[in-house]
DNA sequence: TTTTATATTAACGAAATAAAAACAATTTAC
DNA sequence: GTAAATTGTTTTTATTTCGTTAATATAAAA
């Protein structure tokens, strides 16, 4: 079953909390909530999500330090900050390199979702869902189930494999940037994430040999380009 | 015989809980009735329930205390309690977290069955009932009995052999992430129990081996999948 | 040619999973 | 009422897998 976006939601708060975790799956988010800043994080490092939105004031490791950390880690994930409202503006002001934006608390749920959505449209979340199979000449490409069912048989990807393919599928026959591809399937752009691309380059090519009309093409000193004829 | 759904309802006025009971047993749950706290915890634990009824004013353990207790053992079990009506909406608020949904006395029985309906549906508890035997090739598997029927001998399994068996049969040839089968057959995720469940996955594997058709395929950094071809 | 970018294969180390054993809590049998 | 057996969890040790890094080869650009 596919959602809409996943949030990660961090708040102490409990009956704020309970009013916006609710209001957000009735949109059709799927919400993990937290209380504090250390859960929050091993949630961040155990799943993949689209969005963060994370109370300023947690227990165990405030949301500033919590944002620079999940920043860290990916260059690319929408932050939104919900500040309490007597907060000092030099200090939002501060620390609001990495965050995306940030909301003063009292709030309306409308403003916060009109604010989460400007992201979210931004990288098409809300709006494309990705499919269960998509077909791709005689290979059918199965992302849920990390599968990719051929001619000659069953290829089981793993997951990075299956997040690079996914990404080409959203952009066939277009070329992509090495450094876009590496932010939005790796989070980060560095060097050594670069080889490794290159490596999953390699490999994807591999299993997609046996399908005549499909290629990874390669842009030089661009990108790579997932080209596909026919349909 | 198999039932619709095992329901843990905890009331202590005796003519309401007789009111309530013989409906819900009209309807086809099975109910276990309790009239104060720690009765009930101590039968949630001997159990398994597929929801909880609690009446808010208990004896012994107030209905508060023990569905954060519940909610401690189980995460997913849906929880909804019965509130009187004169109870202060601002407690109702802060208690709120944990329960899923709550209902206020006095209230007509039509009501209560719809709203236990939405979650029950969502888990399909009322409308896919688990067949007595389901044959997996040359081997049959008697979940109530707890026995598996081989070419070799018929084996006896434990509880939670047949529990997570049963979960894998829901789901043939899928790919289960092992923070669901947690979630539905341990009722919570953490670390060691994603080691016990490494051990019954084990188990499991040795207990099928004679069946060829049949395997737990691992999904790494996923889950598992139960594999069966043909059928 | 010389430098830089990409391809391919292999090596590596961290993390996930598997298997076996120890453990604690109950239950059963005597 | 105690010993033995059973069950699910935890711990320990072994094995496997995956993504990254490194090493080497090839292709393109300067």
């Amino acid at each position: 079953m596919n959602t809409k976006a996943n949030i990660l939601f961090v708040e102490d708060d409990p009956s704020l909390s309970f009013v916006i975790k609710d209001n957000l799956e009735d949109r059709g988010y799927t919400v993990i909530h937290c209380i504090d800043g250390e859960s929050a994080w091993q949630q961040f490092m155990k799943h993949t999500f689209d969005m963060c939105l994370l109370d300023v004031m947690l227990p165990k490791k405030d949301g500033f330090t919590l944002a620079a950390q999940i920043r860290k880690k990916n260059e690319l994930i929408p932050i939104i900050m919900l500040t309490a409202k007597n907060m000092d503006e030099d200090k939002i002001q501060g620390f609001k390199t990495g965050v995306d934006d940030y909301i003063t608390k009292p709030f309306n749920m409308q403003e916060l979702l009109l604010r989460m959505e400007v992201f979210l449209k931004r990288t098409k979340l809300d709006t494309n869902l990705f499919p269960q199979k998509v077909t791709l000449g005689s290979i059918v490409f199965h992302y849920e189930e990390l599968e990719l069912q051929t001619l000659d048989g069953t290829i089981q990807l793993t997951q990075k494999e299956a997040d690079l393919l996914k990404y080409f599928c959203q952009h066939i026959n277009q070329t992509l940037k090495r450094e876009d591809i590496l932010l939005h399937v790796w989070g980060k752009d560095d060097y050594f994430l670069g080889r490794s691309m290159d490596v999953f380059i390699t490999k994807l090519r591999k299993h997609l040999k046996s399908e005549i009309g499909i290629e990874i093409q390669t842009i030089h000193g661009k990108g790579f380009k997932f080209l596909m004829n026919v349909s």
